[in-house]
DNA sequence: TTTAGCACTCGATAAGCATGAGTGCTAACA
DNA sequence: TGTTAGCACTCATGCTTATCGAGTGCTAAA
């Protein structure tokens, strides 16, 4: 275990590093108000924590800097209760007062401020209400041969496909059908939607369900498919760091960022309360420079989304991560309050 | 007017420096086998053509290197008709065959495939249908004070919105409500329907319009307004390019195009046809060392959106030209076909 | 009109050197 | 015994200088 001295001296070298960018040096520790000791104190305590794999030197004459096991402890067990500024308070409460109705704005612009008030990339997810229940279908007609299925779940979200029309259907059969659709299936949850579907409306509908298949067809893929709604901003953030002025740096994480369907991979819906990933403990080498700090929100105490913070290990923990919590608590609050009704 | 030698110089000397991306010498070119001539004399032609403002050079002991102008007279006079591989003909064919109804997967397929052919980065608008005509709408009641309403266009667009309801109101109400408004604003064109909506219906239903308000002012809004849907692809291949191997010259490139509501700036819907704007000549400061072409395609005659690639201004303006031309004229026969039924 | 020849320019690369931030170690001190 | 002053040592950084060579412009000959 650390020694209580070592303890902060490793608090100064983070948050100096997390400041300056630079290898921090042993005098510059030792000139700080909090630190009483010479020196060459703080060298010898220095080379300690060197030795237990805390900090790493880039070479022999440099200061020295926070390993991920350093990082990992200072997140652990140093980490100081960040306080927002009144500005920053601001925005998150503006956010919440928001009367935006749609989730998938919500979501937009909660990317969007985290961002902001972090100055990394942030990523978000869902909310993904995982017990979508089907409120209505509506099946709207365009011509001969087309038609446009609609499908309205009971929190208000809404699918909607182009399909072909089985041959010489006429307007009044489809009213039918969907009269059928509505009547049976209302309230049912997507994910049973497969399963009740062919149960319920084939054996009814028996002549027809040929006809009907392609129709059938897409409730029963694009409605039991839950579609992962993933928004990133603020990529281009990672270019202010000093440590990624190199183009080679930067360019395998701007290509993982641009693919969307790896983003879900980045944030990884693992753990549903904060969670840290720093440097090397990433799966992807691409962001193996990159720490990510995730957590979870929730909807009547059950996490339906994520939102998390992408930015160099030497990254404002403390600041991300009370950002993040504030975010995480006040989005939940928003959103329970929103569909208890 | 520049006489055929140097014509054939200034094409020699473009084509080597879109490769090579390196100034061009006097010797390079000479060696060349569709050059007849010594390297002392290209020098000379090359001094004439400095001074007429078709070549730039970076320093005394460099090679030469086009100028905006040099682009210009290449793009307008010199290009050569560049042949698709068999390949990358494959590529767009197998996308025109593709049955994708929805005309968001297209779009964005159509980037995809466009910034995977070309290396650069695509940018595709629309497809914009101005005649949108209204189809149907529907109010869905989720529960006492909410709804979603639905709006569907006679070219298979849907949107949607949640609204809130107006105290009191009854399923039966909503449903007159509905009908009233199928009934009265069916096949008119959105841009009409702001001034009918309040024409037609707040006349006939008088004693509720005040109830009905939000209901209307989402129609009104949310309708009348076109949404420009832009998708962008490959916005990182610009790091591919040796130019831009400084962060300093990508940032603000890739500022701006994170930035989705400024995208309709980069593109600028201006010309239908095929339009390159070279370097200085676009607007925007972070894009004054790219290159923009672009290029409209139509549905029944009519020009519905935009194709776009941005590159470096050394950019092989013939590939991306075939290119976009193809894509184009692919693009408008499907559309034509699929929405002329 | 073309081209061979040659002096000249100037960025890029490398080598040499001074600087200074930072270290590790030792010995003296409280 | 823990702390610190002192000092030799290391090594990245920045500066200067020298060399190299790709490329030019000009002149004179073919």
């Amino acid at each position: 275990m650390l020694s209580d001295r070592q303890q902060m001296i490793l608090n100064a070298i983070v948050d100096n590093y997390i400041h300056s960018a630079e290898p921090v040096g042993s005098r510059t520790i030792s000139k700080r108000d909090d630190i009483g000791f010479s020196s060459a104190t703080i060298r010898n305590e220095m080379s300690d924590l060197e030795e237990l794999g805390y900090l790493e030197q880039p070479h022999t004459s440099a200061g020295r800097v926070p390993s991920t096991k350093g990082y990992r402890f200072y997140v652990d067990n140093l980490i100081q209760p960040h306080l927002l500024e009144e500005a920053e308070l601001g925005k998150l409460k503006q956010l919440f007062a928001e009367r935006i109705l749609h989730s998938e704005q919500v979501v937009e612009y909660t990317a969007q401020i985290l961002s902001q008030l972090t100055n990394y990339t942030a990523i978000v997810l869902g909310p993904e209400i995982f017990e979508h229940r089907l409120k209505h279908i509506q099946i709207v007609p365009l011509n001969e041969t087309q038609a446009v299925a609609i499908v309205v779940t009971h929190t208000g979200r809404v699918e909607n496909k182009l399909i072909d029309l089985p041959e010489g259907i006429g307007a009044g059969e489809i009213e039918r059908l969907v009269n059928l659709l509505n009547g049976k299936l209302t309230d049912v949850p997507l994910w049973q939607l497969r399963q009740r579907l062919y149960q319920e409306i084939s054996g009814e509908m028996q002549r027809h369900t040929e006809q009907y298949e392609e129709i059938l067809q897409f409730l029963n893929n694009s409605l039991t498919q839950e579609e992962e709604r993933v928004y990133l901003r603020g990529a281009t953030k990672i270019l202010n760091q000093p440590e990624f002025r190199d183009v080679d740096k930067v360019k395998d994480i701007l290509e993982l960022l641009e693919q969307h369907d790896q983003l879900l991979n980045v944030i990884g819906m693992q753990g549903d309360g904060l969670t840290v990933r720093i440097g090397q403990e990433n799966q992807l080498d691409a962001i193996k420079q990159c720490s990510i700090i995730t957590t979870s929100y929730s909807l009547g105490g059950k996490p339906v989304g994520m939102v998390g913070i992408l930015g160099p290990t030497r990254m404002e923990y403390g600041k991300v991560i009370t950002v993040l919590n504030h975010l995480a608590e006040g989005l939940s609050r928003m959103l329970t309050s929103q569909f208890e009704k």
